[in-house]
RNA sequence: CGCGGGAUGGAGAAGUCAGGUAUCUCGUCAGGCUCAUAACCUGAAGACCGUAGGUUCAAAUCCUACUCCCGCAACCA
């Protein structure tokens, strides 16, 4: 099983477009896992708890509980839109994720991996938080944006992080597919290095929090909203069994991989979350691969006046459609590094490998084979050089699309996945089906040609289907080949589209962005 | 000396780990085609690969020093 999941986003806000890359991603990750034969199973959902959930509520004068509601439908709503299809969904205040939490505590609790201990530090009353020593400015003093600063003593739990960072460093040193992509490594090793065998705070007093799970050995306290969150992994996959989620051991079978932003790879998942299954009893070969993205930044506001100042994903979608935002979000960045997110090359790269390329090389191999060959794709004659050359395209083609998908390089896979395209429409240019038409004798020569180019376009529909599952099905439509996208990618072989197979006169599966030069 | 990432033709990127005539997309200029979504195809101009040294037959790629950008720095969910 292909257990992939992504961070739970954290209902403060609404989803903007890094949640929307997130989702994206794993969303064409896991088709794409499926249609290399692959069972998949792909876990997402949203983090509920926690302090600024409690502040933003009491603001907006209604219930944690009531707002969370409100904020995790705006989410799961913009999935549905963009087409994010997951199987299974997690929400913090579940009640099965809350006994498998406490369950959890009780646990390591009673096998001394949890402790109480007196801490005593600075205090910020306006950011409800302890200062360090990096909070203090040039002069060594706590800034006025602290408020009220009071040293104070408090009891918390601790998790004996510290038993376990010996082990992670060493597992992290001779592991080269936990972080990916690699480069991300050493930033965790060093930040590990930093750690002075300090633990982890897993409690908050209720005092001053309310809304999380609260301890199950002690009611007067509740979890860090981390500790919590982190768990969701588990637990919405029946880590704790319960009839209405998975079996975990049929879902947890090797490694899964959570994709998760460059943000909150240290501490919480590079340090805290592998430890926390390490203290669970997780073996090395279970242990999570990270797949670390980036960030879309967005440089300057100049693109705001000519197109609109828009950044919310719903809003793209409405502008602009669905392939376009998958397209874009999963093409124009190199996974795991930062990019800038920019309308017009939204536009751009749409139009041009969409509509110009793999659109246009549709419509118009298609419009032929309804104009010169009454409908009919037939393979015609025997192979010029030309005709094996585009078959031999194809496969290359196949074979690095995979490679990148393999590694999680979306946006290389459709670069592979192009250079076919413009492979097919040189071939058009040079066969000039146009030409052969106007002889009778050229017959076999033209169905020839036809024939592969009308076999490539279903090629690259099957090879398209998990960055744009409904455009695929739109071109299977076109091909009239209503099948198409049940190919696995083992089946994909020269003859997808049979002798004697008939087509209708297509419409544009891709039609152009148009963009009206505003002021 | 806190950590990490980055600096490549006008714009955006790949290539750097495993050195070997600089790649892709957009843009610009010129031409061709007409089946097609004013799409497609061909050709051209344009880069001393951040700076300065070094290693090597050979460096964008390895080594050293430096400059400038961006992010992070562990009770911030």
């Amino acid at each position: 099983m292909f257990f992939l999941t992504t961070a739970i986003d954290y209902t403060n806000g609404s989803p903007h477009i890094g949640h929307a890359y997130e989702k994206v991603l794993a969303d064409v990750i896991a088709r794409y896992r499926r249609l290399a034969g692959e069972e998949v199973y792909f876990l997402t959902g949203v983090d509920q708890h926690g302090q600024k959930v409690q502040q933003t509520a009491e603001k907006e004068g209604v219930s944690p509980a009531d707002y969370v509601k409100t904020v995790t439908a705006r989410f799961s709503a913009l999935w549905e839109k963009i087409g994010v299809e997951y199987d299974g969904w997690a929400e913090t205040t579940d009640p099965r994720h809350i006994t498998c939490v406490q369950s959890i505590l009780s646990d390591l609790h009673a096998r001394d991996q949890i402790y109480k201990k007196t801490y005593k530090g600075f205090y910020s009353v306006r950011q409800e938080q302890f200062l360090t020593d990096r909070d203090r400015d040039e002069a060594g003093n706590f800034g006025p944006e602290w408020g009220e600063v009071t040293e104070i003593e408090e009891e918390n739990y601790y998790f004996k992080l510290s038993d376990h960072t010996p082990w992670l460093r060493e597992f992290l040193e001779k592991s080269d597919d936990t972080i990916l992509p690699a480069f991300r490594k050493s930033e965790l090793i060093n930040a590990l290095e930093k750690n002075t065998g300090a633990d982890l705070c897993i409690s908050r007093p209720k005092e001053r929090l309310t809304w999380g799970i609260e301890l199950p050995f002690d009611s007067d306290f509740v979890t860090y909203v981390w500790f919590d969150a982190l768990i969701n992994y588990i637990s919405f996959v029946g880590y704790t069994p319960d009839p209405s989620l998975p079996d975990f051991e049929s879902v947890w079978t090797g490694r899964p991989v959570h994709i998760i932003g460059k943000d909150i790879m240290v501490p919480a998942h590079g340090i805290y979350w592998l430890a926390m299954l390490r203290a669970l009893g997780f073996s090395d070969e279970k242990m999570p691969q990270l797949l670390v993205h980036g960030w879309w930044n967005r440089s300057g506001e100049k693109m705001s006046k000519s197109l609109g100042n828009i950044v919310d994903p719903s809003e793209l979608v409405d502008t602009f459609g669905v392939d376009a935002l998958r397209y874009y979000l999963v093409r124009d960045i190199h996974t795991g590094k930062d990019s800038n997110f920019d309308v017009e090359r939204l536009v751009m790269l749409f139009n041009t490998e969409l509509a110009n390329e793999l659109g246009n090389l549709c419509n118009r191999a298609l419009n032929m084979s309804v104009r010169f060959t009454e409908s009919v794709i037939s393979p015609g004659g025997p192979l010029t050089a030309d005709d094996t050359a585009l078959q031999q395209s194809l496969i290359d083609s196949t074979a690095a699309y995979r490679k990148a998908m393999d590694n999680h390089e979306v946006s290389m896979g459709l670069e592979a996945l192009n250079r076919h395209v413009v492979h097919c429409n040189q071939y058009a240019e040079r066969m000039k089906p146009w030409e052969l038409n106007k002889n009778p004798e050229n017959k076999e020569r033209l169905a020839t040609v036809l024939h592969h180019l009308a076999e490539s376009v279903a090629h690259c529909a099957v090879l398209l289907s998990p960055v744009l599952p409904d455009a695929a099905a739109k071109l299977a439509d076109q091909l009239k080949l209503p099948k198409l996208t049940d190919h696995k990618l083992d089946d994909l072989k020269w003859g997808l589209v049979h002798s004697g197979h008939e087509i209708e006169k297509p419409s544009p599966v891709f039609p152009r962005i148009e963009v009206k030069a505003a002021e």
